[in-house]
DNA sequence: GAAGCGATAATCGTATACAATCATGCTCAC
DNA sequence: GTGAGCATGATTGTATACGATTATCGCTTC
């Protein structure tokens, strides 16, 4: 609803698009065989597109590409979910800060509607497009920052997120994350930069926080492929 | 020399690997038009392949893709200068402290060897080859590090950071490069990890400050384009 | 002589076809 | 009955073919 997909949207693009959303709003699980073939017949494209938009989600670490194998829904491991939060934690403050400093009226609207769909969303029970539209928040603050490069990098580490807490989510503390974004709002309207990069930085930690990332045994893992199909 | 290329590199990768050196030793000038016939000719493969290695090079943003134009060496603007050396301020620094924090002898010997590399390089004038390794230093720390994720968006950083060297380089200060990387080395091998943050932020900062980053008009743009043919 | 316009050639986007590789299930020997 | 080995089917990797879009060049016209 903020930004129009443009119209010159190149075939691949589309299913990337919608892939990755299905990935976000996890509808397809981690692990799951992507075939060629299926896909391509689902979207009426032939394999030449589907393989083209496979590479690019396997870019993003959403899927992964094995060899003479096909490619698969990522899962992340414990360390890798680590490892993604880690770099947020380098990238995203700074970049709140950023943000905070060259705020416009126009911009801290785009960021209200981005929590009032967040927040209807979740009113209708769709938690996989209230956390789908929770990392939007978060590129449209690099994306407000004017940091091009950095805001790709966050999108994809936003993406891997999703995916992540789809692995390793602990039920508890389920509202708390609407809350902090609410902070991050209040400090951007007030220009307030040095806020802005707190409250990110704790809100990132709460994110991680919130997740199990307790080492499991090489059993699951093995289990976890067995079980895959 | 530092790490064997894997044997069952898929045929893409070969490709990629080698349009990569290529632009990072600029032998590939920014802005060159890149025939999928032609590339595909010189490496012995179909367009089917050369168009997977183009498309994983725009995913680095070493080549520019526009639709139903064909693939363009990529030419990174003033503004993308600055955010790729901002996003590396953002992430080098405190990687490089993680790095002095786990360094071993082992990977302590690879980093000597990165700076002997670029020495013999820099020796024999070939310019581009040392760039390219002066590079391969940053990604290096990176990976000692053992934050994987940071990595990749290192080594994109820096891939790029050959271009934008190869576009902005103004003459003076040649050597003063190495140098910091000698110092680097003995933070790391002091196992000081403030130091190495510190030598690591000065060092991309004067980096930054020796590129010539003054706006250009939008007629170099275009007349670089004339020219290209 | 310069600008606008149209035909032709070149190049890209996509689909299809074939070759190479891997997974599955069977047979057969032990 | 179990395990190795092989044949068959399925799936990916690569090449080629064709339609769509764009660039180029020459022509007309002002």
């Amino acid at each position: 609803m903020v930004r129009a997909a443009q119209k010159t949207e190149s075939g691949d693009e589309r299913i990337v698009d919608r892939m990755a959303t299905a990935i976000h709003e996890h509808r397809l699980a981690p692990g799951m065989k992507l075939n060629e073939d299926e896909v391509g017949e689902v979207y009426g494209v032939s394999r030449t597109v589907v393989r083209a938009a496979l590479q690019k989600l396997a870019h993003m670490h959403l899927v992964d590409l094995r060899r003479n194998r096909g490619a698969f829904v990522a899962q992340p491991t414990v360390k890798e979910a680590r490892e993604v939060f880690e770099a947020r934690a380098l990238l995203e403050p700074r970049t709140a800060r950023s943000a905070a400093e060259r705020m416009t009226p126009a911009a801290l609207a785009r960021l209200q509607s981005h929590i009032d769909d967040e927040h209807r969303a979740l009113d209708e029970g769709d938690t996989g497009r209230a956390l789908h539209l929770s990392g939007l928040f978060h590129v449209e603050i690099a994306r407000i920052a004017d940091q091009k490069t950095v805001e790709e990098f966050i999108a994809q580490l936003v993406s891997r997120s999703s995916l992540i807490i789809a692995l390793y989510w602990q039920r508890r503390a389920a509202l708390c994350e609407s809350h902090a974004h609410h902070a991050l709002l209040q400090a951007f309207a007030a220009g307030d930069g040095t806020l802005a990069e707190d409250l990110m930085k704790s809100h990132l930690l709460d994110l991680l926080t919130s997740l199990d990332l307790r080492e499991r045994g090489s059993v699951p893992q093995s289990l976890r492929e067995a079980l895959s199909e």
